[in-house]
DNA sequence: GGTTGACCTCAACTTTGGTTGAGGTTCTAT
DNA sequence: ATAGAACCTCAACCAAAGTTGAGGTCAACC
């Protein structure tokens, strides 16, 4: 239970100490401070990045795993259950994912049959139809 | 057969026009030129724009893009059967893709059961194992 | 008690994928 | 022939996700 500090953090999770600093500014890890101003972090800090990097995995951009980590308890260390609860909401969100890109290779490979992959006659990448969710800009998470 | 102006290609393609000028900056389409100095797109700009979107969907970085079209034809414009190419080599990343993120969802799924999501117990997110791919750095497309 | 490595802050820089605006030109319709 | 829409270039800016460096402090070992 010994408290981690950023050099050990950043070699057990095979994370740069300056991406730790920027983890801690966006608000997604937090740590105490020593008598002479250095970080100690608890041991759940190596869960919350772990979590951090399974939805980078995913293209999830930082600010919603912010939202995410919003619900864990924020006096006590979260508990099992709360990762649990955490690990299922992620593993819902990459079924999601791998239905979208099935759903767009199964065009991709009707276009090879075609022999079209225009944005008329193939509906994929085609900004009017239900895959593209709107096209209003490029990069949303939400609707990707 | 007639020849688009970028306005026209924003419009059928749903990009900005500023997306395309930077497109065009990246080597990613090409354009003739008017008398007055106006582009003017030949229609497999269309087809260019779609293969591009998709890439992204997938999040494959447009230098990835450049170097994908460079297969294709730099005198005529591509036949059919190179774009069925490409389709093809973009159906196996898709594929790849799907498969690494199955891989990815198996191991949360474990995790939950385990309660762990620990950087030390799971391999889920762990730079030695081997879904890390060496992990030496954030965002690279080859080995993500 | 000193030196070396780990740590601190803050500001500036990087890359990717664009957007925005200024200032000027061209095209099209009436 | 002229108004207005669409186009041109170029430079500056934006956001995300960090990295790099300057200048200074802390801690641990000998």
């Amino acid at each position: 239970m010994r408290e981690l500090s950023v050099g050990e953090v950043s070699r057990r999770a095979g994370v740069a100490v300056s991406a730790l600093h920027f983890y801690e500014r966006k608000g997604l890890i937090q740590s105490l401070r020593t008598a002479g101003n250095q970080r100690r972090y608890g041991s759940d800090v190596l869960r919350r990045i772990a979590v951090i990097r399974v939805a980078q995995r995913v293209g999830m951009p930082l600010e919603a795993v912010g939202k995410a980590f919003a619900n864990l308890p924020s006096g006590r260390p979260p508990s099992r259950d709360d990762w649990a609860a955490l690990s299922a909401l992620w593993r819902d969100e990459l079924e999601q994912r791998i239905a979208q890109l099935h759903n767009l290779k199964d065009r991709l490979t009707g276009c090879i049959g075609c022999g079209c992959l225009s944005l008329e006659a193939c509906s994929l990448a085609n900004p009017g139809d239900a895959l593209a969710a709107g096209g209003d800009g490029p990069r949303r998470w939400a609707g990707e």
